[in-house]
RNA sequence: GCGCGGUUAGCUCAGUUGGUAGAGCGACUCAUUGACGUUGAGUAGGCCAGGGGUUCGAAUCCCUUAUCGCGCACCA
């Protein structure tokens, strides 16, 4: 026996050996596996953002992902795990001007090219520490395959699925009210904005003496940009007026606004007369589209007025708003001052109150009928509907419908430097943003001299919606059509991709943009099952937050107790779409198992060392029934893995190590070490070690190759899962 | 406002076609340094949130109330 096993199990000193071992043996690539594997089974890593390090969270989606990986390679499938990272555009972006701004640095002043070089260096080094996280975790990462969102391949990619959807007129150019970051001076898609419940005012006024009625408004500071009043057409409060104009002064500028009859305008909401506000308002901007309303802007990209009195033009619109109230009181235009609750819009990344500003951008059109008379939305709808993906948990489909039955069209352009910029060129000379009417050419490259290319780059998830393929296309067979591409690359034969797994926070942002993406460009789904893993949280339930002080590292749960009880704490009761409270007991307790595991195989070598287990004996009865319960319990777990219900899984295989085999078995043969005691001994004891290797590599893999004197060519990862 | 979940032992949660309530941790009692950075055996502890219904039978299915959480939302 080893004198290794003299210690306790020891994880810092066997974790990153064996992880080089397995590397060194080109197991994680499936061209390497050996034997005739016809089934494939292909995951690709949800690709982590390049904007420092791994989280709990990713420490969960990596332990999950590896150990239907490990299973599924031990099943007898040629199994692609694919690696990768994300560019993540706006989010990379903001970190690094914020690291740049602390050493006085600022983007404007060095410019675009001096500034991405920047970025380019940090996400290099967040890239750096993210593979060797991915490592120190076990995945069986193929990262001879590895891919970047923003690589060549995948710019490729990008360009091919701009121009196709171009083409088809699904993505268009268009001047429309946007979501305006003020802080992050971009646009930002509906999913971006986070809505956030606040105490707000509401202020029902008259514009002037001389208007015939109130209105009411939370946002008074706009309302030097209104073009009409809408009032419902058939409330009998303001029939009459309907039609009529009005001019005045606001606050020191001069509107005139036409009473308009909208069905939009509920007389029942508060005095049931809106002040129109094309510029700045969604609602208002589509009331304003319908009758033809002039559209007149009054904030700016700094979220400042243009226009108005002293104390108003040039102030922020909170200021501002203070200013205009103040003026109403004065000219004893003020009728009433209510607190009310309302939801305000606030930027994902920067926590900026969104401004609905009026943009020239670039959007993806989720209604427009294409194959079949079916959009978007329905393609998107219809491969869940139908079974063809299916979504874990269950329940989340409704969300999923949910979301797409609100869905509209999606804002893809932004207004920052790091991303795939929009390949679209224009002919003028200067800002080409501006201008609707000129020749777009859709190229990777420059279309020729004069032609210049817009200056936006695009939503990070519009490359992410291509990773399923992506991933997989050949650099060597490069063809200028993406189903095309995809069917000329050897990798093809792991498209679709068997599960994505990922947490159900980015179903909206990534799931359903891939299913969207997919099935559009290259005519497949990308993934046959969804598996949402929840949030991990702190042991109070309370989501780990750095104002908390709570983040926990999953680099330091490493270090303490190891990966593969991090990885057990992470899975084990952790069902689909639940969140896991994570506390050091629990990781802790299973550091505890992978020890337990260590001893026993202890206790069995040290007492089979003579014994030759080739020659089965023949078995006392209890002996062959505790090898039925195993085989049993086999059938049982590795139906379950097939479900994905790996969370159950880990648990019994748990069970039945500590509390049958530990406890039961082993002490029973203790009492009589015979041959039949013996072989059932070592033989249930080969058995765990494969059916906990996707749970615990490290361990297992360890005592695997002190069992059979670490020959290179029985390594535990190729073994065949038991039967 | 619309939608989706949860509510089971002190804590965290299982409970998959409806058939006599489960695990882990914690608590308590005893044993144990003999594979065990100890471990083992055992004990206590639950009107399965409340109410109503379907059924021979409900934690499980339906309705309803309460409560907590989450998602979505252009209510001025």
């Amino acid at each position: 026996m080893n004198e290794k096993f003299l210690k306790p199990y020891n994880p810092k000193e066997t974790e990153d050996k064996i992880y080089k071992i397995w590397e060194n043996s080109g197991f994680f690539n499936p061209d390497n596996l050996p034997g005739e594997r016809k089934e494939t089974f292909s995951i690709v890593l949800p690709p982590p953002n390049v904007t420092g390090t791994l989280h709990t969270g990713h420490a969960s989606m990596l332990a999950i992902e590896d150990t239907i990986v490990r299973f599924e390679r031990m099943s007898g499938k040629k199994t692609l795990w694919l690696p990768g990272t994300d560019h993540a555009a706006i989010a990379t972006q903001s970190k690094v001007e914020k690291i740049l701004e602390k050493e006085g640095i600022k983007k404007s002043e060095i410019g675009r090219e001096e500034f991405l070089k920047h970025v380019e260096k940090f996400a290099q080094d967040s890239h750096d520490t993210i593979v060797s996280q991915c490592k120190k975790m076990g995945s069986s990462l193929d990262w001879s395959r590895e891919a970047f969102t923003l690589d060549e391949t995948r710019h490729k990619a990008v360009f091919l699925a701009f121009k196709k959807m171009y083409e088809a007129g699904l993505i268009y150019r268009k001047h429309r009210i946007v979501n305006w970051d003020p802080k992050g001076q971009t646009t930002i898609s509906d999913d971006e904005v986070i809505r956030e419940n606040r105490k707000g005012k509401m202020y029902t006024f008259k514009y002037s003496h001389d208007f015939p009625f109130p209105i009411a408004t939370t946002r008074p500071e706009t309302k030097l940009g209104d073009t009409a009043v809408a009032v419902h057409p058939d409330d009998a409060r303001y029939k009459e007026f309907i039609g009529k104009e009005y001019s005045f002064d606001f606050a020191g500028e001069p509107v005139t606004v036409k009473i308009i009859g909208d069905n939009a305008v509920d007389p029942e909401f508060g005095v049931g007369a809106l002040g129109v506000t094309p510029a700045h308002s969604q609602i208002d901007w589509e009331i304003a589209q319908r009758h033809n309303l002039p559209v007149k802007q009054v904030i700016n990209e700094y979220g400042k007025l243009t226009v108005g009195m002293e104390g108003v033009k040039d102030t922020k619109v909170e200021v501002a708003r203070a200013k205009v109230v103040e003026w109403l009181r004065e000219q004893n235009l003020l009728i009433e001052e209510k607190e009310i609750d309302q939801s305000v819009g606030t930027a994902e990344r920067t926590g900026a109150v969104i401004e609905p500003l009026p943009k020239m951008q670039w959007w993806i059109d989720v209604n427009k009928p294409i194959k079949d008379n079916k959009s978007l939305k329905d393609l998107m709808l219809e491969k869940v509907k139908d079974g063809q993906i299916e979504i874990l948990p269950e329940r989340f489909e409704k969300t999923y419908f949910h979301w797409i039955e609100n869905l509209r069209d999606w804002n893809i352009s932004r207004q920052i430097w790091y991303g795939h910029r929009i390949p679209a060129w224009y002919q003028s000379t200067e800002d080409g943003r501006t201008n609707n009417d000129e020749e777009i050419k859709i190229s990777l490259t420059s279309p020729g001299e004069n032609w210049k290319q817009d200056e936006d780059t695009l939503d990070t998830w519009f490359s992410s919606g291509l990773w399923t393929f992506s991933t997989l296309l050949d650099p060597e067979n490069y063809v200028e059509d993406l189903k095309e591409w995809l069917k000329k690359s050897p990798d093809n034969i792991y498209h679709p991709t068997n599960l994505l797994e990922t947490g159900y926070d980015i179903i909206f942002f990534w799931v359903a943009r891939m299913i969207l993406m997919t099935t559009f460009l290259v005519d497949e789904i990308p993934f046959k099952t969804v598996y949402l893993h929840g949030l991990v949280r702190d042991k109070q339930g309370r989501k780990m937050s750095k104002s908390l002080g709570n983040i926990v590292d999953p680099l330091d749960l490493i270090n303490s107790f190891g990966a593969d009880a991090l990885r057990m704490s992470l899975i084990v009761g952790v069902g689909p779409g639940q969140d896991n409270n994570l506390s050091e007991d629990k990781v802790k307790a299973y550091s505890k198992f992978a020890n337990k595991i260590w001893n026993a195989t202890r206790f069995v070598l040290e007492n089979t060392a003579d014994f030759d287990e080739s020659k089965k004996p023949n078995l006392e009865s209890r002996h062959e029934e505790y090898i039925n319960e195993w085989k049993n319990l086999v059938k049982e777990v590795t139906k379950e893995m097939e479900e994905y219900k790996l969370y159950l899984v880990g648990e019994k295989l748990y069970h039945f190590f500590w509390h049958r085999f530990a406890d039961v078995i082993i002490e029973d043969c203790k009492k009589d070490l015979n041959d039949s005691s013996k072989y059932t001994l070592i033989y249930l004891l080969k058995e765990q070690l494969k059916a906990l290797h996707p749970f615990m590599p490290f361990v297992t893999e360890e005592i695997w190759g002190l069992i059979h004197d670490e020959k290179p060519e029985k390594l535990l990862i190729i073994e065949a899962w038991p039967a």
